[in-house]
DNA sequence: AAATTGATTCAATCACTATTGATATATAGC
DNA sequence: GCTATATATCAATAGTGATTGAATCAATTT
């Protein structure tokens, strides 16, 4: 099978997933369900006035790529990375 | 100082640095020179039929990131990943 | 069961980034 | 000096992602 030429399908998985990552918006999610898991999404503060849509939509973007999960809890949905997310995002950028 | 609330500014950089390397031809790239550095634009393989002046810009949002420099050869450019690029874009991530 | 709270979804717009095609610059060889 | 090679820059377009506003859904409270 030759392959030799053509961009290997890990890196458009692993650019999809830094993608993912490459927001202020969901850095910053990231960061904080990394101090402090899980959160629910009334209690992530990531900006100075960011509408609910609008965390909403970031947030999918993070579970699309299977880097946060949630539970619901009441009329609350809890956030918490998923187990393999941080070693995902680490093997994603090349290591020397 | 109060900073509570807004994007810190480590945010917005470490961000930027990811969305530099968030494209599957930028990654292919810093992949390849990870693996074998310096090397000259011509010689970098990252699709079947990448043109130049595509090429010349991701390497330019490369160069504008940090993660690259350049050195003349006779009319060849070599491009080498900078000291620190791996270790900055390791840090912009989290760690558990 | 109606009202409230917490969050998501949808459609439309805005903003940005990648791609293309053409032109320019620098070095080397003739 | 002219031509060829290697790469970069510029302007325009296309494509994609973020933001906004309105509407919807699910669970709780009264």
């Amino acid at each position: 099978m030759i392959e030799s030429i053509s961009l290997e399908q890990s890196i458009e998985v692993d650019a999809s997933l830094l993608a993912a990552v490459a927001d202020p918006t969901r850095l910053a999610i990231l960061r904080q369900l990394t101090a402090t898991t899980p959160t629910c999404v009334c209690e992530l503060s990531v900006g100075p006035t960011i509408p609910p849509n609008l965390l909403s939509y970031h947030l999918k973007v993070l579970r699309d790529a299977g880097l946060v999960e949630t539970t619901r809890r009441g009329r609350r949905i809890d956030y918490a990375l998923t187990a393999d997310a941080l070693d995902r995002l680490h093997a994603a950028l090349p290591r020397h």
